[in-house]
DNA sequence: TGAATAGTGTCTCTGAGACATTATTTA
DNA sequence: TAAATAATGTCTCAGAGACACTATTCA
């Protein structure tokens, strides 16, 4: 019994979902996984693959799917439950340089496993938690500007969104803190924080 | 490793969604399920627990859950796959009396190991995808009139849907057959297929 | 003819798409 | 003042809710 798990994040730089990947045993890339231990919760195993391969704590990873094709594995027989999580860069600072890398989701590279599936439904399910909360992954800190949620939505999206609509959508799910910044040398923007 | 199945069926005389529990080793009702085998798929051990306990074969279960609390089995430690799937009432006729019965979902009954969350999150998940498809458990036959679609998808919600607005919504999802029908003492209705 | 069921028409309200306009800052 | 960004206004269209009306059968 195994988990996997496709950790997603924002580069700044580039306005695209961007996931991690890790070097393997056999030489190649996939997504940082491990095997559960004796008694030992998905979560933790997840956490625990994740600590140890880019030194990430403190995560809620969801389930997606549980792979189960005899096949998938030539080391043998492995059940393997997916796992997807949503991480702002800074959060990754830390990790192995050589050992690690964060790749466009839109191209992932030729994977073994399956891992190019499960990177399609992680990117499938955050899309779909964007299009309905604001930054529930918590990629933007406490506060933000509209403006700055909108950068945010689109890159999640993979595609431009409107600017208005969004606007209207969000604003009731956001509390004012009634503060402005000037941050972009333009007409100052509300500040906001999650409800 | 192990599987358990919330089959979900509808009474003709109940309007109301009913699950399916057998009779346990504890003396106590549960869902079916079973220990997966070395090697062998969540769906082929989903079928084979299903084939064994209710005698109903050639379903497609789709996975809901994986449920990985150490405590909720006191023999021991072992993830469970949650499973639904949905099934016209008539192929349940073969099932072993005494050793199984049908309940409503609303009142699962006390049950251990966490199935009665699998149970309600089961019934989420079927009634999400009634509200988009017509009839996709197949609880009707191939053909079948836009009342008698209405009345399942009411049972299925477990709430009345409003008349002229699922006729509206369902019927560019259908392919008319080009028959009528007088079943019910009133004006002949039209059949149709699903798409 | 009346009850029961099937099918259609239409009004309103809401929300999204699309576009335009105003407001405030920096260079 | 021009460019950039933020915020708001408004027109239209599509879809859902709600209600009314017509059509056809059986008792």
């Amino acid at each position: 019994m195994a988990v996997d798990t496709a950790l997603l994040t924002l580069d700044p730089a580039e306005p695209e979902l961007m996931v991690l990947q890790v070097r393997r045993a056999d030489a190649g890339w996939g997504l940082p996984g491990t095997f559960l231990h004796p008694g030992e919760r998905l979560a933790d195993a997840v956490e625990r693959s994740l600590q140890d391969k880019a030194d990430v704590r403190g995560l809620r990873p969801r389930q997606l799917h549980v792979y189960d094709d005899p096949g998938r594995d030539s080391r043998g027989w492995a059940l393997s439950v997916a796992h997807v999580e949503v991480v702002p860069i800074r959060r990754l600072d830390s990790r192995r340089p050589g050992q690690t890398r964060l790749v466009a989701v839109a191209r992932p590279g030729r994977l073994r496993y399956g891992h190019a599936e499960i990177i399609a439904r992680a990117v499938e399910h955050v899309r779909d938690r964007y299009a309905e909360q604001p930054d529930p992954g918590h990629l933007l800190g406490r506060q933000f500007t509209l403006g700055e949620l909108h950068r945010v939505h689109q890159a999640v999206a993979g595609r431009p969104l409107q600017r208005d609509g969004f606007r209207r959508l969000m604003k009731p799910l956001l509390r004012p803190t009634g503060h402005l910044v000037t941050r972009t040398g333009g007409r100052p923007a509300e500040l906001f924080r999650r409800t």
